[in-house]
DNA sequence: ACAGTAAGCGTTATAATATAACATTACTTT
DNA sequence: AAAGTAATGTTATATTATAACGCTTACTGT
């Protein structure tokens, strides 16, 4: 009898995650034409990098991974990628890890629920518009203008409370 | 003819802090007894100086001001007094500022929105019940299981924008 | 095409935020 | 008194992020 395979990584491979990295990469590309700004080698690779996978990147595992490529990439390198890609809306930065996820809709909203699984590190952007309305109803009775927001949760997420039955 | 005073801070002291301060400590205090846990000198300079003012305050600048109390102090002193106060619920950690601020719902409910203003700089706590609901709903819909969250928005306050007319 | 300006990047240095690890003290339980 | 635990002292270091300056490349207007 065959043993139970392994789990090397907590969730199986189910969905085309090639798709996900040159559709995303693809809008940024066409956004940063029309926005008529340069999507770099370094800020492409970067953004490449980011979306190796759908979890929170660090900055500087970011460095290091980038340092096979570019040789001289220094801590600012990174820094002033993530800044770009950032103030295009192509990633998000993740405040309560301090790390950086691409960004899905690319494009459209960019104020998004983050629902951050601390099993398997993968981070889901969901828009939420009830939240968001709730979030606007809000300011507008505290008298608040809003200029960014952070709405960001850790958890477990969906497939790994499937996988682990839920023994959170 | 009396020149338009001078505003040396945002906004004029409206309200009575001594009495925010009090309130805080002494729930502090109460709680902590409750609890069965330590309010050590440490910790309880620690959340006096926190709640010196309604801004989120930085580590390091609470450990400059804990100096001259605890001349031993070092980073670890400041971090671990953090981590007992945000595990008692009495202050909350401003993820998208690296920073800290006193809570004013102490043993009520922790997880709330935080109207963070950019000219003031003070943080307001809300409730904002329609959005925890939004929130919770929006979590079941994704499977996804919360342990904690981070609801942020920075802006400009009702106080500043009355102050400033609106112009942000 | 060319000069002027802006954007991007290389480079060095350092600032700001946070934790690890182990020693010591103070109090509590046996 | 001995052993255990919680808090703190202490040293060192890890991690995250920015400043400042000069050089090169790309775009802009003529």
């Amino acid at each position: 009898m065959k043993p139970t395979a392994e789990v090397s990584h907590f969730h199986p491979v189910e969905h085309d995650h090639k798709k996900c990295v040159s559709e995303a990469l693809g809008i940024a590309e066409h956004l940063c034409v029309v926005r008529g700004v340069q999507l770099t080698p370094i800020r492409h690779q970067v953004l490449e990098l980011i979306w190796d996978s759908h979890k929170a990147v660090k900055a500087y595992d970011l460095l290091d991974r980038i340092k096979p490529l570019q040789n001289a990439a220094k801590p600012a390198t990174i820094y002033r990628a993530l800044d770009f890609l950032i103030e295009q809306g192509l990633i998000h930065r993740v405040e309560s890890l301090n790390a950086f996820v691409g960004c899905s809709c690319s494009g459209h909203q960019h104020e998004l629920l983050l629902l951050i699984c601390k099993r398997c590190n993968e981070v889901e952007e969901r828009p939420a518009p009830k939240v968001m309305e709730a979030l606007a109803q809000e300011f507008y009775q505290a008298g608040f203008v809003p200029h960014s927001k952070a709405i960001e949760a850790q958890g477990i997420c969906g497939k790994c409370s499937e996988f682990f039955g839920n023994q959170n």
